[in-house]
RNA sequence: GCCCAGGUAGCUCAGUUGGUAGAGCAGCGGACUGAAAAUCCGCGUGUCGGUGGUUCGAAUCCGCCCCUGGGCA
């Protein structure tokens, strides 16, 4: 019996169904790894799992979050080493599963233990993004970081802004964090990792369907009782696919139609970006197909 | 059947007076340490409808044929 499961797989390949055949099989404890699974508001829209799926299996960190706040690998990992112990602590095998190739490095591989950047530090530097645009914020990187500044493109405000707010806050350049390394919190023996990944093809094509089925699940209302809360555009909630392009539609900006087809084409570029991840980081997982070949792989490893 | 307008990248279309073609979108490859469903970098992928001809040279000019849309019958 392995320690933990953890199943990859860019999104609509059909992980989940594998991960809960397996913790039905085995008695486990379905853990997510998606970034955006756990926002409380959005169900429909990441394809959280249903009622039907819930009451099969223990889940956690499913739906956890307010939208509101703005979660981070750091206290994904927080909160799923505890889910872990937790679920081994009950005699159930955790088994991790989600699309957020960080979060499974930060997992198997540990994390720079960098302290919480307050609130108002964080602020103030995207802000200052916002003014300066990235090549005028990666001056300023360049002035008071210059390992990272070297590091990051100037055209990349996301990092650059990191950088500078790491640096404001604890006086130590985040280059130099990223050599402190906290331990993983499984390591990599007595894990099985899977990695569920479909042809681009029919993994497009599911993509598509998929969407076509939320909308018919409710996810307009789900968008539209998310805009009710006039959050942030900024908050990672907010960037979900489909949230923006739903929205455009219900404020009558665009038809359903094309909200829909820009919304999936949103989801199949992240679907690439993801199979590029899992090529350079999944090279020593166990690959399959589909959901049941994932499974037969894991009984295959047993 | 006749008259127009078109057939160029997966899609929508550019293409000067003939010098074997280029934009947008889509797509593909890559990077990735607290926003990662994010952010950023790179790449035209082509029987120019077909076939004869003119020409040193044809997506561009001419003939015939095929297809699509519109009009007239």
């Amino acid at each position: 019996m392995p320690k933990a499961i953890l199943i990859a797989g860019p999104t609509a390949s059909g992980k989940s169904a594998a991960a809960l055949a397996l913790a039905e099989r085995l008695g486990g404890a379905v853990i997510n790894a998606d970034s955006m699974q756990v926002y409380r508001e959005l169900a429909v829209l990441t394809a959280r799992p249903g009622a039907a799926d819930l009451a099969r299996a223990p889940h956690r960190l499913y739906g956890t979050v307010p939208a509101a706040e703005a979660y981070s690998v750091g206290s994904w990992l927080a909160d799923a080493a505890r889910a872990i112990s937790q679920a081994q602590g009950q005699g159930l095998v955790p088994i991790l599963i989600g699309g957020t190739g960080l979060y499974f490095k930060a997992l198997t591989e540990g994390l720079a233990a960098i302290p919480d950047v307050p609130p108002e530090i964080r602020d103030y530097w995207r802000q200052r993004a916002e003014q300066l645009g990235a090549e005028g914020l990666h001056r300023e990187l360049a002035a008071r970081d210059p390992a990272m500044a070297a590091r990051l493109r100037p055209t990349d405000p996301q990092r650059i802004a990191r950088a500078l707010e790491v640096i404001d806050a604890t006086s130590v350049s985040l280059s130099e964090w990223h050599g402190t390394a906290t331990a993983p919190v499984l390591a990599p023996e007595h894990v099985l990792k899977l990695v569920v990944a479909p042809e681009r093809e029919p993994l497009y094509a599911a993509i598509d369907a998929r969407f076509d089925t939320m909308i018919e699940q409710g996810a307009l209302d789900e968008v539209r009782a998310l805009l009710v809360l006039g959050l942030d555009d900024s908050l990672p909630a907010m960037r979900a696919h489909g949230v923006r392009e739903l929205g455009a539609y219900l404020s009558r900006q665009t038809s359903l139609e094309e909200a829909s087809a820009k919304a999936k084409t949103e989801t199949r570029r992240y679907a690439k970006r993801q199979m590029t991840w899992l090529r350079k980081f999944m090279t020593d997982w166990e690959w399959a197909a589909d959901a049941p070949a994932a499974v037969k792989a894991a009984a295959a490893k047993r």
